[in-house]
RNA sequence: CGGGGCGUAGCGCAGCCUGGUAGCGCACACGGUUCGGGACCGUGUUGUCGAAGGUUCAAAUCCUUUCGCCCCGACCA
């Protein structure tokens, strides 16, 4: 391919609009364009990109028996209504209607439109296994699309979906899967690792998440190096750090005008890790107090498994409820239900006394309050690992891919049934397994750039090679050049050609920034020599070959 | 949806506070010199100042409304 032909339109300058490091590169190198908030153009560059990962996706999803279809984006209400997600689902779910008035949808995901077809092409176990998949757009109405190509309105899935007589087949399919997407991440060239996650709206138990991690990422997770333990914050178990129990005697403290737990603590001169922080909470079935330790930060999801929805208490509705203002509630002789982290089970505590500018110190769970046990706080640094007691560690991450356990979620509603070899009726057993192709590209860039461009990896570059001629004029630069770009293509090399009267300067700034791996620059002083030299864009170390061995040198490498 | 920021030439920005003929750099066009890390000199082209309404003799600038984009948070199959 020459330069001169294609649409790389590069900048100089960083774009005003772009933060994350892949979106000022990919928007600077010409591979991609915005047309609107979370709605991008891929030119040229890009969609070559995007083509090598799809290739990536395609032979090992066909590796492990999957078998391509394709789906509409716009679909019929009636199947999104069927399994209640067309309520459920709120703004993020893009609405129409067709000229005839019928609802429509434009689709977010496919599991529904997916157990559409199984529920007509499936009746039997012979039927059975089957795994369907589609690499499509899909399209959401984001509350905030960001980072560039990380988080947009529309873009391209690769998802896939198992249908399965029994658990067992389905957990075989969820290996195969999770075999298949560790080999699928490491041809890309990615850091990355699978880790526990929640379920989330696609309900089911089990599901894992694939992460990359780049601090352009918008999840945390938690890792132990001892054990291997690792998971999304989002459900992450862990245990807070220890601290030394006080033997304090109960007593009630004045504490004038001290309310959160910063003041009180401050004033009292004891850490934060002393306070019980109590936290009045409404939920469908009423008012409850939700308890954590001074340090720590309640986690509402984790919350959300053990009562349901629930939303904070106004300062008006805990006067109403418990009679006492906000910063000087406690669980000592309440009446409400009381949820607490499990880490408070153990120690001697301060908290409200439950009367205007007092707290009661000396509080010992279990003898002056009780409480279900839960771990209900967000895992932080400094915790230990719920398994093996190692310290944690946290990490930002990109996530990449999810594969979830659907079970009979989708079929049940849908009534997508097989009949077994006794003849009964079953729902089939469901997995969905989904890849970001565009989020792929760029956590390769998140996780391999430097000052002057972008550095793909070899299996995932729009190019093998690019060559760079420097004076097109020259005849006899042309000459190697074309000899060269001629041999690598025959060996099935994909090349690039900088054939632009630009100066040398520029190809170089140019070539960086694109970012192809392997540069074969070619000048007037070396070709005197015979010979050319082979630029390696990562470690951008320079290794002068005669032109001859030009082939054999680039095949060697690669 | 809450908080913050920004919309002026293709891109990056100044001008706005204190109203008075719209600027700079890059890019682009032409001429010349240059030619291995985004060259230099000269000449030139490019604007509904996001939109609407208002105040004023006069609005990029002040006021009101509105749209868009970015960042933080909420949300995120």
């Amino acid at each position: 391919m020459h330069f001169s032909k294609m649409l790389i339109p590069t900048l100089r300058e960083v774009p005003a609009d772009a933060e994350a490091a892949s979106h000022v590169l990919m928007l600077r190198a010409g591979y991609v364009r915005q047309l609107a908030s979370g709605l991008y153009i891929y030119l040229p560059l890009g969609i070559r990109v995007m083509e090598k990962i799809n290739r990536i996706l395609r032979e090992e999803m066909n590796a492990i028996g999957a078998q391509e279809i394709t789906m509409p984006v716009l679909h019929p209400a009636e199947v999104w209504q069927e399994t209640g997600r067309w309520s459920e689902i709120g703004d993020e779910m893009f609405r129409l209607k067709d000229r005839t008035g019928r609802d429509m949808c434009l689709g977010m995901t496919h599991e529904e439109i997916m157990t559409w077809l199984a529920v007509r092409e499936i009746r039997s176990y012979r039927d059975l296994p089957q795994v369907w998949y589609q690499i499509q757009e899909k399209l959401r109405d984001e509350a905030r699309p960001k980072s560039g190509i990380l988080r947009t309105r529309e873009f391209l899935m690769k998802d896939s979906y198992s249908f399965d007589a029994d658990e067992e087949g389905l957990e075989k399919n969820y290996k195969l899967h999770a075999d298949a997407y560790h080999k699928i991440f490491s041809r890309c060239g990615l850091d990355f690792f699978m880790v526990q996650s929640d379920p989330g709206m696609m309900g089911g138990a089990t599901s894992h998440e694939f992460m990359a991690p780049s601090p352009a990422g918008e999840d945390d997770v938690v890792f132990c190096d001892v054990c291997g333990y690792a998971a999304n914050v989002e459900l992450a178990l862990s245990n807070p750090e220890k601290i030394e129990i006080m033997e304090w005697e109960f007593e009630d403290v004045h504490t004038p005008e001290k309310r959160t737990v910063g003041e009180v603590s401050n004033f009292l001169k004891l850490r934060p890790e002393y306070f019980i922080k109590s936290l009045l909470l409404i939920s469908d079935s009423g008012p409850l107090l939700a308890l954590v330790r001074g340090d720590q930060e309640l986690h509402e999801k984790k919350v959300n498994r053990i009562i349901g929805k629930h939303r904070p208490a106004s300062k008006e509705e805990v006067r109403e409820i418990l009679g006492v203002e906000a910063g000087f509630i406690g669980p000592v002789n309440q009446k409400l239900r009381i949820i607490a982290d499990a880490c408070l089970q153990d120690g001697i505590y301060v908290s409200g006394a439950n009367k205007p500018h007092y707290h009661s110190k000396g509080i010992r769970p279990g003898r002056h309050f009780t409480a279900e046990w839960h771990d209900i706080t967000l895992a932080k640094k400094g915790d230990t690992c719920a398994k093996c007691n190692a310290l944690i560690r946290i990490e930002r991450v990109i996530e990449i891919g999810n594969i979830f356990m659907l079970g009979t979620k989708y079929s049940a509603p849908l009534k997508a049934f097989y009949l077994d070899e006794k003849g009964e009726e079953k729902p089939i057993i469901m997995g969905s397994y989904g890849i970001g192709p565009a989020r792929i590209a760029a956590a390769a860039i998140e996780q391999n750039h430097d000052k002057d461009g972008i550095i793909w990896p070899k299996s995932i570059a729009p190019f093998g090679v690019e060559i760079l001629p420097l004076n097109v004029k020259d005849a006899g630069t042309m000459k190697t050049t074309e000899r060269v770009y001629n041999d690598l293509t025959a060996k099935g090399i994909e090349v690039l050609m900088d054939d632009r009267d630009e100066r040398a300067g520029v190809k170089f700034k140019d070539a960086d920034l694109i970012g192809i791996p392997i540069h074969i620059i070619i000048g007037e002083k070396n070709l005197k020599e015979g010979l050319i030299e082979i630029k390696d864009r990562r470690t951008k170390e320079i290794m002068k070959v005669k032109i001859e061995d030009t082939i054999e040198h680039i095949a060697s490498s690669w």
